[in-house]
DNA sequence: CATGCAAGCTTGTACGGACATGTCGGAGAC
DNA sequence: GTCTCCGACATGTCCGTACAAGCTTGCATG
């Protein structure tokens, strides 16, 4: 049972399938409205129903006294705006300006611009910037989700973008309420790398602190699990500090204080941080407290940000594709705007790479 | 003789203005078809042309059994686009991406969008950025001219900008053949500040580096040189180095190497930075060659980012407001597209501070 | 008190007719 | 041959009616 639509609507598909099919070319005059009545027997009225909604959609112009004419510009699929639209959690900080940059480069070189919003992490923020994309003109919407694992509340408005056709493309996250394709980083396969080569280097004591309200960090974090269960080690909780973005500022440099002051056979010999910004945090706190890095604590950072190689001390890292991943969610975005499908998420999924550097050293406990 | 309007179009006309006078908010309900209809006159038919009108414009929406509302986007009276460009000549790079947050923060807050471009610091690719934003409808623009000291090769374009009457707004430099507000930092102060600094703390073998084939670079040096004149000293032309961006990667880098080779009397015990990023990368540098900074090497860097942090030496470097001044900008710009005049030039520029850290420290020679 | 249903509002769809206005080509006048 | 005018036909405006479908309210029923 599909529901039935209605006759104008009926016969929008019917015309649109013809500009598509270009059966009529640029400024080529349509049957006259009596005519499309009479050919599918409808009313008049009703006829020009359909043909107004073509022209506001700029498909169609109307000449009083000649006839109605297919647009010159605009085919259905080329649609929407010349901009693209693009709302992150931060926009200044860390990784995320090589996103946003690798983004704006591809869609300068496709000819389009970007509409950029930021939301700070505040799903009341993410709203205003899917409605003032929603109100814009925007061909295309790439989306950073805020606050992950806390749910969707924005639901509505994401299932009036659909309604509207305009793609959506998300990136390093998804909700899960939402099917469309994610460009991200194998995090999981990250946080398994980086136990690997601690424990590759000799070390048991490792040590790993995550930012846990998105999915990104709990991904990491059970990368790191599943590298130590395949050694055979269980990692003890006190060792494993879970935060969130607002506690960011102090309450993991607290808890890694802790965990380095304990005794030596206790205190654990390397770090895995969830990224380079608190890898280099805690860097500079094991030297405040008489511990050298590498010699006599390995840390291990996420992202291969500028930050891995401001110190006097280079971060052992994990890369992170950073403005090739905003380059690829722009042409994936211009692809489904062009009405090509989307590929299959395998290829969306970029696999992390170690970068080893000076900050991990083998230990011979 | 004025032309009779149709019916209709007086009706779209009232209905305008009560949304210009704002009869009715946003989401508030209008009355029923019905209701105007037998208000104005008219047939229900006529009414729904109308409606129709308005909604394929933005300025209504229809909820089906409930009732046409009005929209809370789009006041007919707002005019131009909602959103305001920014062409940057780098936009993750240091802290371009503190100025573009502080603009759109700002912009957020009054409901405006950004559309964001960035040149790489090509001519050419700032043409195609400026029209771009010709083409869209923007509200105004902000531009951080590409390489300012090298002419303005796309005035042209400027001059149609100003044609058109589209505000514009100017951030760290201005083309000097454009007359129109910027918002700074005062570089020659900064320079001055820094010079001063170091003087005070008993250095007499400054060296300084700087790129300077923009403005901000030139003007740092000129601070610094007025800080030496005035202390009497006049520093030697082979401690100072200038350099262009094509070159930012080695020559600095090279250059500061000989200088710190130099024998103990006559290595400079301080030097002037263009940037934070230059100075991380000599703190580095020196550390390699075995100074320990600052006890026998004093460094000062500019604009005070992330870098000045990063590191374990924590940079003495110069405030730079950054995302105040990106929201300044923004603020600005917004009055000038609201006929509001411009400030006095003076007004628009802000003052670096002296951030004392770890890289400076007294010579005693 | 809760549930359900119907009445009465809204907009949505579809038809019918009538006349106005703009365009164009052909018949007829010059 | 050229010009004018008229009629055919296009869209534009306006009205009327009817019924469908979605939402809210309130009354009646259990």
């Amino acid at each position: 049972m599909e529901d039935r639509q209605p006759k104008y609507r009926l016969l929008k598909q019917q015309i649109e399938g013809w500009l598509r099919a270009e059966k009529y070319r640029a400024d080529e005059q349509l049957p006259s409205e009596n005519e499309l009545a009479a050919q599918f027997g409808l009313s008049r009225q009703t006829v020009r129903q359909t043909i107004g909604e073509l022209v506001s959609e700029g498909l169609l112009y109307r000449v009083h006294g000649k006839g109605t004419f297919a647009s010159p510009s605009a085919r259905p699929g080329a649609g929407g705006g010349t901009a693209v639209g693009m709302i992150t959690t931060y926009i200044s900080d860390y990784i995320f300006p090589h996103i946003v940059r690798g983004a704006e480069a591809e869609l300068r070189s496709r000819g389009c611009g970007l509409l950029l919003s930021s939301t700070d992490n505040s799903k009341q923020a993410e709203r205003q910037g899917l409605e003032r994309m929603l109100a814009h003109p925007v061909k295309g919407l790439i989306v950073e989700p805020t606050r992950s694992a806390q749910g969707n509340t924005n639901l509505d408005l994401y299932v009036r973008l659909q309604l509207d056709g305009i793609p959506l493309v998300m990136i390093n996250e998804r909700y899960p309420d939402l099917d469309c394709p994610c460009v991200k980083v194998d995090d999981e396969a990250g946080g398994y790398a980086a136990a690997a080569h601690l424990l590759r280097l000799g070390h048991t004591r490792l040590a790993g602190l995550f930012k846990t309200d998105d999915m990104q960090g709990t991904r990491r974090l059970q990368g790191m699990l599943r590298a130590c269960r395949e050694h055979g080690l269980t990692p003890e909780p006190d060792r494993l500090v879970l935060y969130a973005s607002e506690d960011k500022a102090s309450k993991p440099a607290a808890a890694a204080k802790r965990l380095l002051e304990l005794p030596q056979g206790e205190r654990p010999t390397a770090l895995v941080c969830y990224n380079d910004e608190l890898a280099v945090q805690l860097v500079d706190l094991a030297s405040g407290l008489g511990l050298s890095v590498p010699d006599e604590l390995s840390v291990v950072g996420f992202d291969d940000s500028q930050l891995a190689l401001a110190g006097s001390v280079k971060l052992t890292t994990l890369s992170h594709p950073k403005s090739e991943l905003g380059a690829r969610a722009a042409r994936l975005l211009l692809d489904l705007a062009d009405g090509q499908p989307a590929p299959p998420q395998e290829q969306l999924i970029y696999a992390p790479e170690l970068i080893e550097r000076g900050s991990t050293a083998p230990w011979n406990g």
